[in-house]
DNA sequence: TATATTTGCAACCATACGGTTAAATATTCA
DNA sequence: TGAATATTTAACCGTATGGTTGCAAATATA
């Protein structure tokens, strides 16, 4: 089965435990008691992010103490950041003639909506 | 049924989607033209790429002009960014010394694999 | 008008996903 | 050693996902 960082991040309980552990790393029931799914479906969303590199886990007597790892996260900054220019500056304009030209031209109004 | 960016990039056939009308928009058969997989697949993929924003549609005949959107990234590039300090900067060293204190130390040496 | 082209839609299929409960395993503590 | 705690694993369930084929509908072209 597929298992990367976009497949990884899809997920908003996945996400939301990335956000929780990003400042404190936590045990696997501390991380539980901020969600109402329980431990077992946790664990399997750690094992996911673990398996995509996303998250580390370090043994600590009975604990598994779960530590972000951010890094990884640079994969889809890349991919996004690639696209960066199509949205934020005068390029915009450009594209939309390009489109014009490729296309054979249509009123640009109902880019707008 | 969620249908969010995050999800909708989950999918390597749509981030390729995307990446192929970035600088050219296309209609549905073009597109389809470049996978191997079947002309209803790329349209659930364009439908589910529209459904969350990342695409606009515009009829043009017979033919659907498919364009992207991508300021809707911003809703992924915000997300990532918000851990850049994380992964790129000196607060690492720092992080990883939160960490220590809030855990309860232990080597620091497999954090490093 | 007849035909070809582009696309949507419905029905179907196998597998993945996200969740559950219950039992098993490993570690700590009294 | 026995009990409590932390976690994994297994079995299961409903629904979503990503794909298919076949057919209908709309538009363009001969």
């Amino acid at each position: 089965m597929r298992r990367d960082v976009f497949q990884a991040i899809a997920d908003p309980t996945r996400r939301d435990i990335i956000g929780l552990i990003a400042h404190r790393s936590l045990n696997l029931n501390a991380v539980t008691g901020h969600f109402d799914i329980s431990r077992p479906a946790i664990s399997k969303h750690i094992k996911i992010l673990t398996q995509c590199g996303l998250l580390t886990i370090r043994q600590k007597g009975r604990d598994r103490i779960c530590e972000a790892n951010f890094k990884k996260l640079n994969e889809v900054s890349d991919w996004v950041e690639q696209y960066r220019t199509f949205w934020t500056n005068k390029l915009d304009a450009l594209c939309d003639f390009l489109d014009e030209e490729a296309t054979g031209n249509k009123s640009n109004q109902e880019l707008q909506k």
